[in-house]
DNA sequence: ATAGAATTAATTGTTAACAATCTGCAATTT
DNA sequence: AAATTGCAGATTGTTAACAATTAATTCTAT
């Protein structure tokens, strides 16, 4: 019998999920401040949980904490938008290096993302966007240089996606995920790097 | 009268401190386990704060959890260590170049700094040294980079610095430090940097 | 009227009890 | 004897009440 896991998520991941999609799907203003105790009502939990998803959230830096005044959506810095780009650049280029070492199973996981991400793109839902826009990226960092280096990686891309909402073209940044994966099926990986370098800017 | 404001540190900011500094200064091993019991215990506290304190951690890249059975301290992965230590000179060599820009006011922490890290090699107090070892980087990339930054750069450095009981001799990391600020009296930015870089390996 | 003190409301920080989950071991079955 | 099932203990996840802090408001004295 094929492995079928239950997965059991805890109400924290729930609550940072749905919040991280929410901000970055722009749904909260920058600066905007989050109580927690009309978030525990609004998923109908109590604050417990709501201060666990906060305070992860707060070290992803997606939020920003005041001492006994609560949370507020960040403001990105601009001021060092160019060197998160090249960090982000370096980190990608170096995961996508030790995946094209491995197998091609992840070829699969490709084609899947990229049919979500289209699918999504066409019907302008940005929490979706966001989702499998982060995943594509995500799969490749966590694949080809594994956990130590998604942690790395996750506050790197929090500052680059939180001013998601000001994207232009979303089919723009789908084109450049075909364009790294169509590279990556010809077994052709400068051009893969060459094609991820440009999707991160 | 002058302004002399209290600082009410929480008690997971105190927890937080507290066990990062034992991981740093090698007093708790690679994998080992942190129940929130026994810590809550130990502090006289109860277990909100312990927990609020080893998802923070966790977050920073500390310690590994696993659901419902706690966390461990991480083991670093030596595949990433080149990339990390690219990561990390990049940002604070950005942050250097900030700083230069400011005024001297750098250079009274710095000596405050100094001489507090040399008193706590000599002693041999582990907890100590990394403590001002982390302070001196920290203040870098704080004035020159600000609050963003320092959130980016918290968990490459905490990459970096979870093997540091396996330091060599402890002298030679304060004679870098040492070399840098002397650099930036005489105001030689460039000799600042070659030598800020030459202590990040 | 205005500056400062006291009060009150709103919010976060902390605690302790309760519920759910995991691990290891013993009893049971095949 | 090997494998499976059920149970007990330990541990984390969640809840709701309580304490402490902050911010705004009202009151008072000048």
């Amino acid at each position: 019998m094929e492995k079928t896991p239950i997965v059991h998520r805890t109400i924290r991941e729930q609550v940072v999920s749905h919040l991280r999609h929410a901000v970055l799907a722009g749904e909260l203003g920058e600066g905007e401040a989050l109580r927690e105790q009309p978030l525990a009502r609004h998923f109908g939990v109590s604050r417990g949980p709501i201060r666990d998803a906060l305070l992860q959230l707060t070290q992803e830096g997606l939020l920003v904490a005041e001492q006994n005044r609560g949370v507020r959506v960040r403001r990105p810095d601009p001021a060092i938008g160019g060197l998160v780009v090249e960090l982000r650049r370096k980190i990608e280029s170096f995961a996508l290096k030790g995946l094209c070492q491995g197998g091609d199973e992840a070829l699969a996981f490709f084609s899947e993302n990229l049919s979500l991400f289209q699918s999504a793109c066409r019907r302008g839902d940005m929490a979706e966007v966001v989702e499998h826009d982060m995943a594509f990226h995500r799969y490749i960092v966590e694949s080809g240089g594994g956990a130590d280096l998604v942690a790395v990686w996750v506050p790197v891309v929090t500052h680059m996606m939180l001013p998601y909402s000001r994207h232009g073209d979303l089919m723009d940044s789908y084109r450049e995920h075909e364009a790294v994966v169509q590279a990556l099926r010809r077994g052709d990986e400068a051009a893969a790097l060459e094609c991820l370098r440009a999707n991160i800017q």
